[in-house]
DNA sequence: ATGAAAGCGCTAACAA
DNA sequence: TTGTTAGCGCTTTCAT
């Protein structure tokens, strides 16, 4: 079946398309009077018309598409923060697009690309080690992006974050409170900046502390199997 | 920065935008000579050119765009669900909208609208209690939709789903197999045929073996709490 | 209070 | 081999 459009309202209605449009969109202002409105949105509620939104944006330049891209939409952390950011965007009226990076780069910007294209009004991005480019090429093209748990040095790039630094600090004292007299880090092997404030968060407090400790760094991956080897 | 379309490129280039049209779809035939198929690729990958997918959209009718609506995108279950359907998605080429219908037919149905308006092309749906209707309208407008996990009666809704009356089956023998000689059976109190089907599986073996069992059917909701309570 | 028309970026039928 | 053009469904300016 053929979606109804506009045009074919206008048409059994014996109106333009122009006002169509406008009681479609309730504007409030003085046009359209009450009875054009009443047959028209009668005549829009019998032939089931469904407003195109692929249409709208296109003449609109907006989408009221959102992408949201996480290293893995099956991981639990990540699911619940998609399930939050879907009840905002849908309190706005918008949708989100949803992807996977696996924290591939390559993937990452190919969904960057997909998204794009799909023109969407903005970005929710769980970047991954290695897409600082990719970003920074979004940011140059004005391209309204935010960060999640993760954030860029010397850029400036909209991010929600932990405060790592201050986190692992609190994580310290409270195995100081426990009396615990030897510690041991255990961290990714990486540059990434997040990553590493919790690292100088620990090493801080061990300095001031003058503790015994160990730090045991791992090559980003599957940590378990990795510290049981080492 | 306003995004580069083909008409920039044409212009550029001095072709057509046809010329430019062709090219980038990479259509194979005779047409379009080396050296101007060059010089337009060229000029598109310096002004970063990106194909407008609405635009595209529009014209053709498709979207490229396939929903899929959940009870609880948060929910281990359907979030793994999603990460699949996502995967294949990908290899050809859609994009998934998501949306979560916490087991809510009002929910669910502004979910759909929303979807066929974004002009999907096509919904993967885990129907709830109170959307037949909705679910059969959509058909009856020729949306290709298909059913996660749930099936509708004297309706063809395609659908993937567990064989659920056998498999209640299979649980049944499992137990015998272990000396179980009481049995007792807990579900919800639904009409949900595919729900209903373990029902009835579970009670053609307990005729067939003679046992001793109960029933406790609680209402939609928080299981655990309910049986406690019962 | 309403309509005509341009144009968003793209594809494809038809011309040249 | 390439260009012209209509049109997808919609919004909005400018007339009327």
């Amino acid at each position: 079946m053929k979606r109804a459009s506009i045009k074919d309202i206008a048409r059994i209605a014996g109106v333009s398309v122009a006002t169509v449009s406008y009681v479609i969109n309730k504007k409030e202002g003085s046009r359209i009077s009450e009875v054009t409105r009443n047959k028209i949105l009668d005549i829009a509620e019998e032939i089931n018309y469904t407003p195109n939104k692929i249409a709208r944006s296109l003449k609109m330049s907006k989408s009221k598409l959102i992408g949201l891209i996480v290293p893995d939409i099956s991981n639990d952390f990540y699911s619940n923060i998609a399930r939050c950011i879907e009840n905002e965007a849908m309190k706005l009226g918008y949708t989100i697009l949803i992807g996977s990076s696996d924290e591939n780069p390559d993937k990452f910007k190919k969904l960057t690309e997909l998204f794009s294209q799909q023109q969407v009004d903005g970005m929710l991005v769980s970047p991954v080690a290695g897409s600082d480019d990719i970003i920074k090429k979004l940011l140059k093209d004005e391209y309204p992006i935010v960060s999640i748990d993760y954030y860029l040095e010397n850029v400036e790039l909209p991010a929600v974050t932990l405060n790592n630094f201050e986190i692992s600090g609190q994580v310290f004292n409270y195995l100081m409170e426990h009396k615990f007299d030897e510690l041991i880090y255990v961290g990714y092997n990486t540059h990434l900046p997040h990553l590493l404030d919790r690292q100088r968060g620990f090493e801080r407090k061990i300095k001031e502390h003058g503790i015994a400790s160990k730090k045991v760094l791992v090559e980003m991956g599957n940590v378990t199997s990795k510290v049981h080897a080492g």
